[in-house]
DNA sequence: CAGCATCCATTCTGATACTG
DNA sequence: CAGTATCAGAATGGATGCTG
């Protein structure tokens, strides 16, 4: 094991990614750099507005992402991950692997079961 | 980037280290191997049995981690991390090295707001 | 010892409608 | 466009008491 002692360390980073749509937003951001709030929503249809703006309003309060609001008529504003957020980037990596194989194991587990 | 298109492979292991406690109980099996219910409940002392109990019983379910029962009076009963409990190690690690920098972080944005 | 059952408080999420 | 406000239901967590 290389996880030592204060194992409450871990509990800070489960709290920022825990949100039922934040890993996606991260993700997003992550990969496709600044976008709008608009695009967002229109890339994850099923969140509505009120979760997206929840969501990002805690994201940002952990200065994880970035939102700037240019003053202008309709409204404009662009979220973008900053470099702190992007610290965590192989935590995420890390969960997107393992649930591939998550998804083969369920998969044999299922089979398993219908021998 | 290397986290490539399906972006919800990640809510898969969010879904198994989500709960208050999972992270430690699975930080525990994983540094101290097996380890009876006493043994976890007196080591968290905070948790109530009913939720190490609802937490073991998720994890259980998971496949992450074995449950063995003796029968014997009084009950005895084990856990302890599966094979495949073990590939979560990675992201626990992540996420416990990342924390210990977030700690930090906020300490410093603290000290910036106070001058 | 290792639970289960019950009740309760809080938080989270969603649906819908309205606004600068 | 990018929100806010309100209401309702679901999920989560906790306190307490009982049991094989």
């Amino acid at each position: 094991m290389t996880i030592e002692p204060e194992l409450c360390r871990v509990e800070d980073a489960l709290g920022i990614l825990v949100g039922k749509w934040k890993p996606i937003i991260l993700l997003l951001l992550l990969k496709n750099g600044t976008q709008r709030f608009s695009e967002l929503k229109r890339k994850v249809p099923e969140i509505t507005q009120k979760m997206l703006t929840k969501q990002l309003r805690e994201l940002e309060d952990e200065d994880i992402i970035e939102r700037v609001v240019y003053p202008q008529v309709p409204p404009k504003v662009e979220y973008s991950i900053t470099e702190y957020g992007k610290s965590l980037e192989p935590i995420l990596a890390a969960m997107h692997e393992w649930g591939t194989k998550h998804t083969l194991h369920k998969q044999q587990k299922l089979e398993q079961e219908s021998m």
